[in-house]
RNA sequence: GGGCGCGUGGCCUAGCUGGAUAUGGCACUUGCCUCCUAAGCAAGCAGUCAAGGGUUCGAAUCCCUUCGCGCCCGCCA
């Protein structure tokens, strides 16, 4: 694996190289190596010596100075001490800053970039039916989707976003039936197709809840639906396009873009869905009754009421797991790592799902990110009850308070350019507000926690960045990395050696959110080292240095700028030069 | 009834493959703009890490029980 691009590589191989000598060396040559990162002014690295302590029946703070006593140096050290049973070893300065420098400033690639990878990651996400506008109960799909998407491409992977289009559902055909045999009066909220079919969407269920016939019709049209009438799945096909063009464009607003889709009708049309059915009719798990088909999975760990798992209906046609299945392997074929982002509600369908796939021979499983239900304070959001918040709402009211902040401090602004950054302002705080948070801890949506725009927020990441960006602007050129490298000795106090570290750190913080599919991990770096950055600001002067010193601290806010923008990129919120 | 997840100062949150004084932010109080943008910086206030038990030299972290919240157990998607 190339390591080039991550400054504390080298560091922190020699590291382990030496402990493990140093290991053997005191008689505790098998002892698992597990390094982890000491607080803040103790070192680089560290290694506690309480599980050694066991093995070699001896206090951990003895082994820990023995340890240390025999350790030998090295280029990238600069001292180990023994510290309260651990081993904490400080990397040498001016190495670890020449190495952040080349690789931060160099052009012609990100900073943070990994080693290109082979294998082609399919990344699905959103997926939700196209019924209605993008609520913010859904919001946090498309966010955790798209940041993730993009914190793995910067890792090195290979990534394809899709969105699977559940245009063949009761609850599309539910809509469909609405528009072909509804009138609605009302005037829809937006003049877009997401807002406007979403009124026959909520009348249609309610006419469907009093009037069986109602009811009978809809599923008339399910199943003409799913086998093949022309006019109902031309029909439908334009509503959900429709829908899903209005939701597409919400999605853009908060700069999330999906690479493919994969509509579900397809996999109906093109017989993969009855190819699916074929292989699960033929398992010994199947059985029948009242003409419907199920899978008894009891054996496979799923327990409740029922383990039942129906994948046909009495009627022959298939259910949305099903078709799911067909979809997963669809996916295996044009991937080779598939991952779904999903909510909660659906663990125990990807359970079953990954049972029918063991059991039709698959030896491929999607790994899944799930994330809890963003809620009001008053409930749970339905898009059939009408109770949402819109995304659109959202994203609106994001840009008018950012823009009564901008108007406040930049009078000298032309209005054009006060609204551009408050759309970039706004709509980065929402997505901040959404990846900053754990993907499983339910959110409770509250206006003045979305839109805040200090402290732990979008903004006060962009403000850091775009005081860089001013005195860069200021600064007469660019610090080259040969020329950084030189005189990285300038760099002598503890702001600017506190920032310089946490910048060498954000390679290995891609790679780890990458490997680990998290995303709140980047948002807490990113908040990190603007907070570091913002206090380098107040107390380092930088243009009003000389000689050496003044490029060095050129090269480190050039170097923070190029970190902070890339981490804002990976978040997907945009890198505004002035606030 | 069963399963899965969550529960950290008034509010939001990090840490959770056990380990060094539990991380930040919001709110509140108080300082700091003749100085590279104060969407900032500094200081203060504030915690029985839901409760109880267990394992361990050591538990926010692991195990058990209880409580609270969310989600699921459809011939819906």
């Amino acid at each position: 694996m190339d390591d080039a691009g991550d400054p504390l590589s080298a560091f922190r191989e020699e590291a382990a190289r030496a402990l493990r000598a140093a290991l053997a060396k005191v008689g505790a040559a098998e002892a698992d190596l597990l390094l982890e990162r000491p607080p803040e002014g103790m070192g680089d690295i560290a290694l506690p010596c309480f599980s050694i302590s066991k093995l070699l029946r001896k206090a951990p703070d003895a082994i820990a100075k023995e340890i240390v006593s025999v350790m030998t140096s090295g280029e990238e050290m600069e001292r180990a001490e023994a510290v309260g049973g651990y081993v904490n070893i400080h990397a040498r300065f001016d190495r670890l800053a020449e190495r952040a420098f080349t690789a931060a400033l160099s052009d012609g690639m990100e900073y943070g970039s990994g080693a290109p990878r082979g294998e082609r990651v399919l990344l699905e996400h959103t997926s939700v039916n196209p019924t209605g506008p993008v609520h913010i109960g859904r919001a946090r799909n498309p966010i955790i989707g798209d940041t993730i998407a993009r914190i793995m491409r910067l890792a090195g992977y290979n990534v394809t976003t899709e969105f699977y289009v559940n245009d063949v559902g009761r609850q599309v055909a539910t809509m469909t039936w609405g528009v072909k045999n509804l009138r609605v009066a009302e005037e829809p909220e937006r003049d877009k197709d997401d807002h406007r079919f979403v009124s026959y969407y909520r009348e249609a269920n309610r006419k469907c809840e009093e009037d069986p016939e109602a009811q009978a019709q809809v599923n008339e049209l399910l199943f003409k639906l799913e086998h093949g009438d022309p006019e109902t799945v031309s029909l439908n096909r334009q509503t959900s396009e429709r829908v899903l063009n209005g939701m597409l464009a919400s999605l853009a607003d908060i700069n999330v873009h999906i690479d493919g889709f994969m509509w579900e009708s397809k996999l109906v049309e093109d017989g993969s869905v009855d190819r699916v059915i074929d292989r699960l009719k033929g398992s010994r798990f199947c059985h029948e009754s009242d003409g419907a088909r199920h899978l008894e999975l009891e054996s496979f760990g799923i327990t409740g009421r029922d383990t039942k798992w129906v994948f046909t209906r009495a009627d022959g046609t298939s259910l949305y797991t099903t078709r799911d299945l067909a979809y997963h392997l669809d996916k295996f074929s044009r991937s080779d790592v598939a991952i779904n982002v999903l909510g909660e509600d659906q663990k125990l369908g990807m359970q079953q799902l990954a049972a029918a796939l063991s059991i039709i021979g698959s030896e491929r499983a999607p790994e899944t990110v799930f994330y809890s239900f963003v809620s009001l304070p008053e409930g749970r959001m339905s898009t059939r009850k009408g109770t949402v918040v819109t995304l659109d709402d959202l994203v609106d009211e994001a840009k008018e308070r950012a823009y009564e902040e901008v108007r406040k401090r930049r009078k000298d602004l032309p209005e054009e350019r006060m609204r551009e950054i408050a759309r970039i302002v706004g709509t980065g705080a929402l997505r901040y507000n959404i990846a900053r948070i754990q993907a499983e801890k339910q959110i409770v949506f509250r206006w003045e926690e979305a839109l805040n725009f200090e402290g732990s927020s979008a903004p006060f990441v962009q403000y850091a960045h775009a005081r860089a960006c001013s005195i860069m602007r200021k600064a007469s050129a660019a610090v080259s990395p040969d020329r950084a490298a030189a005189c990285v000795g300038k760099l002598t106090t503890d702001h600017e050696r506190a920032l310089l570290k946490l910048i060498a750190a954000y390679p290995a913080t891609v790679r780890e959110c990458a490997e680990a599919r998290r995303v709140h991990t980047v948002a807490s770096f990113a908040q990190d080292l603007a907070s570091q950055f913002n206090q380098f600001y107040r107390y380092v002067p930088v243009l009003k240095a000389e000689g050496d010193t003044r490029d060095a601290r050129i090269a480190l806010v050039e170097a923070a700028r190029r970190t902070l923008r890339s981490a804002l990129g990976c978040l997907g919120l945009e890198a505004p030069e002035e606030m």
